[in-house]
DNA sequence: GTTTACGTTGACGTAAACGTAAAGCAAACG
DNA sequence: CGTTTGCTTTACGTTTACGTCAACGTAAAC
């Protein structure tokens, strides 16, 4: 029983739809396209983008906030897709899934202390906010 | 009553000792400096690296891990000193420190949700290499 | 005394990720 | 019918973050 919300999603969107929803340029799409980590079907000349792909490009843009490259968000989105058939293949995507949550980790760690830091950081500011007021009101 | 470990901070390193630590080039090294990132003594010509310089490069790759461009880095990294005096720029200070935990945040949910998802790539390519291995093996 | 190691300053090259026109097609509007 | 709107391709430009020589200095090692 899955109810649905009222709201219904489109079932394509145009390159321009996609832009305004995230706050891109049209020019960033094609680029990601011409990289090959979009492959939206074609009304003639214009690209018409499905629902999958519209999640592709959500993928790729939080790879970017996690500082990824392209080739490391084209090689995440690659991880979901059917299983690549052979034993090699396979072996070497759950070695790369493993490097990437090593990574991930590395992160998790250095936001922990950045947080941290942006703490005491905030808190000498508030102070020197409170000093400074003091002196420019005696 | 601080109790220092036996092995001593060494009070100054060579480029090339710091290259070596963190697995940089020596070019690297040379264009943060170039962008206002490190300002090393100098031995004559020479560059010599305080302790403090050495926190400042380990901090510039953190934020490289994070995906941070140099110039977020220095930001980041003048977060740390003496308070900027005038109440402006303290309240400016406080508010690139909110700023940037907001960010940290995003981050944070980004990985949980690619945690998650890099297990359930995991446990298809893992099903499907049992199945593989019984195909190949019949 | 010269090779070897390590350091220096240019200066040019390059990969990634777009930005920025330029020029053209195609539907829709007044 | 002309023009605005939206899309297209092509192509050169730009920023960031270094890589890669080249040519030179200095100092220890052989």
């Amino acid at each position: 029983m899955k109810a649905k919300a009222s709201i219904v999603e489109p079932q394509s969107y145009s390159i321009s739809e996609l832009a305004r929803e995230f706050d891109i340029t049209t020019r960033a799409i094609r680029f990601y396209e011409d990289k090959g980590l979009l492959k939206p079907e074609r009304r003639g000349q214009t690209r018409v983008y499905s629902p999958e792909e519209r999640v592709r490009l959500k993928l790729i843009l939080r790879g970017k906030r996690l500082g990824f490259s392209l080739d490391e968000s084209r090689e995440i989105i690659d991880m979901y897709d059917p299983a690549h058939g052979n034993v090699e293949q396979l072996q070497r995507l759950l070695e790369r899934i493993a490097q990437k949550r090593t990574q991930l980790q590395q992160q998790l760690r250095d936001i922990e202390s950045l947080m941290g830091e942006l703490d005491d950081a905030e808190t000498r500011a508030e102070a020197a906010l409170v000093k400074s007021r003091k002196e420019e009101n005696p």
